[in-house]
DNA sequence: TAAGATGCGTTATAACTTAACGTTCTGATT
DNA sequence: AATCAGAACGTTAAGTTATAACGCATCTTA
């Protein structure tokens, strides 16, 4: 991969994080033009693919949206608690959950190789409020 | 709600049925076209919303696409297995994974409203294939 | 440097979803 | 039965999300 993936990848990288809220393709697209008003979308999906794959970037699946990984290590099934208010994204994850739901659908014989797993409702503050 | 609408959510549930893999909005319209050429996009959305309500369709996010429910009853957070090869899915159940998420979720004080659970791989089939 | 491969930017378009609006249907009240 | 208010419908139009295709640039190996 050539130096301007890789930059583009830490640029979005950068944008996501600073961001408290999922953010869709389109409005990362929309910062980063600030910068290069020429950017397209393909190039963001790439970078996202790029991120997505190595664990870096989660893609909430329910909401076409992304979030940076909020855990030190990447390599792993997330569980992400999605605030139907605030927008704020947890991230949590269990081995043990994991098991289970794989022995859930392997029980047919299901062989399972990417799990999502999204939970929406409210985080704790909006709860309260 | 008048007969058509009703009419229309069984038509669009009869169509899932008869398709053994999921079928995004857009299939679903095309079949539908072939009775009424002027069908249009809202009319299946506003279906597929009922239906989704209600249970009797599940939404595949991870694909934008639906699938018929295959439970007799309709009131469970479903736990869908995809085989990303042959495109079938199987649904599965069960109250005690979903109370262990969200008590995962619930630990920060989140309050959960709806599970998200999909599961890629592949099926017996398509593995032993 | 030349040949081949990889991946990038760009254009264009496809796929998915919903807003808005006027009409029609329903059912409640007179 | 006639009228009215509200809900739901079809339709047009547009908004949002995502990718195909292609040619150019850059890197790689000889």
């Amino acid at each position: 991969m050539s130096k301007r993936g890789k930059q583009m990848q830490t640029e979005l990288l950068s944008v996501l994080r600073s961001h408290h809220a999922p953010m869709s393709a389109y409005e990362m697209l929309g910062c980063l033009r600030e910068e290069n008003p020429r950017l397209a979308p393909p190039t963001v999906y790439r970078a996202l693919a790029a991120l997505t794959d190595r664990g870096s970037v989660h893609r909430l699946e329910s909401l076409n949206a992304f979030v940076a990984c909020q855990r030190d290590r990447h390599d792993h099934a997330s569980i992400l608690s999605i605030c139907d208010d605030c927008g704020g994204v947890e991230e949590n994850i269990s081995t043990e959950l994991l098991k289970k739901l794989s022995s859930i659908a392997g029980k047919s014989g299901f062989a399972p190789a990417r799990h999502v797993i999204e939970i929406h409702g409210h985080c704790a503050s909006c709860e309260s409020a």
